[in-house]
DNA sequence: AACTATTTATAAGA
DNA sequence: TTCTTATAAATAGTT
């Protein structure tokens, strides 16, 4: 556009494509910002060399986020949805499942039962009949053992008066010996997210 | 830039404005592609008038989204990380929920009774002997109102003996009542997510 | 980075 | 909106 009419097509020496690039790039941003100014509008210029260098304008009256999340509610679209639907998707199966989960608890605690045919309802009756009774059998197992341990203790004690044992005798770790911690966990604890 | 200098500042008559705003962008775009085709550049603008009307260009070799994508490579920051980071949060919480509610069901079905304490295997047998209460009564309840249902059928059968009885007589559809579908479900069916 | 001949962009008018 | 055109601005090639 001086000194000669160039064409519009690359650039092939390397050096003059830089240059030029760097001048037109100038042009560019000086225009972008003229405008911003006249007229009072919002510009985002994005651009990335050839060597991948990467040079951005906007206008003072924006940030780039802004124009951006401006450019996918204008154009109803989410540039990024295909990334963001796997999570979604995700959240949604999570949710149906955690509501599934909820069922089934409620039935075991005898609620929500309108649901259930006969069928179910004696199945599940057979179910939890077999559960109470596992749950009875280690119940009677961890007082067994505990009564036994108690006694061993007692024994401990006759043949060392003096109470030169190492265990603090400390009942409480023994009542609550294997649990966990935290187990006192209750259906309320569980807030449904949404 | 002809017919008289201006001054780069806001151009207060509004039509003028429009023009000048059409104007210039379609010089801004032209001097886009031009860099775009001359240095092998790959350029995105995205311009908002006041009025809120759009106009983008995008260099032809590359979408919008591609630039944006490595943009916020190039700066090495995420603009939308604290939505996504929302999203993680609440997967996040999700998951722990959904180990909870199963533990809870284990629990109920005998298994995974290690971490209780004596106290925690008193309370759930409890509660699962009146559970399990609550559904043999309802069990029977059900019984005993298809029993009676039965009757009542068999009753209009006596004094309709040609059969002319709106209802088909279909026994199923009494056995199988108040039955939601799909309710066989069991805890295999919740396959964990990841 | 500066210079400058020339091309291009564009402000104002039609 | 589009065209015209005098003039300002941008810039290709050179230094």
């Amino acid at each position: 556009m001086a000194r000669g009419k160039i064409q519009i097509k690359l650039i092939e020496n390397s050096t003059n494509r830089q240059v030029t690039y760097s001048k037109r790039r100038n042009g560019l941003f000086k225009k972008a910002n003229e405008l911003t100014v006249l007229c009072d509008a919002r510009v985002s210029i994005i651009m990335f060399s050839t060597t991948g260098k990467l040079h951005e304008f906007i206008s003072p009256s924006a940030t780039t986020k802004q124009i951006i999340d401006q450019y996918q509610k204008t154009l109803g679209i989410d540039i990024w949805s295909t990334h963001y639907e796997k999570m979604q998707e995700q959240l949604k199966q999570l949710k149906e499942v955690n509501r599934n989960l909820r069922k089934e608890i409620r039935k075991r605690m005898g609620d929500c039962l309108n649901d259930l045919s006969i069928e179910d309802l004696q199945g599940l009756e057979r179910e939890m009949d077999s559960s109470v009774n596992i749950i009875r059998e280690r119940k009677v197992r961890n007082v067994e053992e505990i009564h036994k341990n108690l006694l061993h203790e007692l024994d401990a004690l006759k043949e060392d008066p003096y109470g030169l044992v190492d265990n603090g005798g400390d009942y409480d770790t023994l009542i609550g010996y294997q649990n966990g911690g935290g187990g006192g966990s209750s259906l309320t604890t569980y807030a449904l997210l949404d």
